[in-house]
DNA sequence: CGTTTTACATAGGCAGACTATATAGATGGA
DNA sequence: TCCATCTATATAGTCTGCCTATGTAAAACG
């Protein structure tokens, strides 16, 4: 069965996985998606200011700042001044902010392994395969995503 | 670059396509997903009862049961009752449930198209190739997954 | 035939998103 | 220099969608 023949079916199995994962592969730290990601983006890119980070989620600023605002009062990011510009604020992972990611990650790979146990040695093997091969091409579209918008 | 080396890259990289696909891929329909699913579930699957759509995507019975009322109010799903258990009440999809689920998929089928264009034809294929690869061991993921919970 | 269990509904609360608007600092031209 | 305007962030108010706790009616069971 081709994508071209049944692009539905691939759709439909993404939102199926989509929902599957967010909802019963919950995390342990109680971070939504969006949460999540922006600690994820202060981890790989560092201090950013807010309205950079509410772009790159595709939220409002208003948004973020309250999202920010939870997320310093869990103590897992800190707002510090910009010396050359006062009127930013620039915002930056914790300690306690990275170790949370860095135990999401754990938890939510082991229960992917136990997930993977369900499937024989063979169909393993076809879907490291296969995410070997798509990984480079679906980082280019990620970046492509996120450049566009 | 192997899964197994580096696990967290596929897993931070899902986390990044969900956000960019759920935030910036809106559905033309504000749909939520679990509301997407709900009603895909009852494309597929025909009438349920409500406590086991709640269960399938993963949220209380209280929850289903508002989400449902929004969408009877939308005219995209009726309740029916069950003759042989006067407790039971059965969901179905409308006429308009089932216009609006395709509609749906056309409208994020044709962004996705869209997207796919930022690559050269070698990499489409190569993620096509991958996707036919992957997809009949996620598909039984998928089913193993919703088995389990 | 009363008790317990099951299926669904209701009530109340919280998180996380939105729009509209306020405020403080930066910038640029008269 | 100073005022008007622009920019970065904050605040206020609202809505959706989830939760827990609890109510109600039908079924099942001893």
């Amino acid at each position: 069965m081709g994508v071209d023949q049944n692009p539905a079916a691939v759709a439909e199995l993404f939102e199926t996985v989509t929902v599957l994962m967010m909802r019963h592969v919950p995390a342990p730290d109680g971070l939504s998606l969006t949460a999540a990601a922006t600690l994820g983006s202060l981890q790989r890119r560092g201090p950013q200011r807010i309205t950079a980070l509410a772009a790159a989620q595709g939220v409002t600023q208003p948004s973020m700042t309250q999202l920010l605002r939870r997320l310093e009062d869990a103590g897992l990011v800190a707002r510090v001044a910009e010396p050359t510009d006062g009127r930013v604020v620039l915002v930056q992972l914790t300690a306690a902010g990275d170790e949370t990611l860095r135990t999401r990650w754990e938890t939510r790979l082991g229960h992917l392994e136990t997930v993977l146990q369900t499937l024989t040695d063979e169909e393993r093997a076809t879907l490291q395969h296969a995410a070997e091969e798509a990984l480079p091409v679906a980082q280019k579209l990620v970046n492509s995503l996120a450049a566009r918008y």
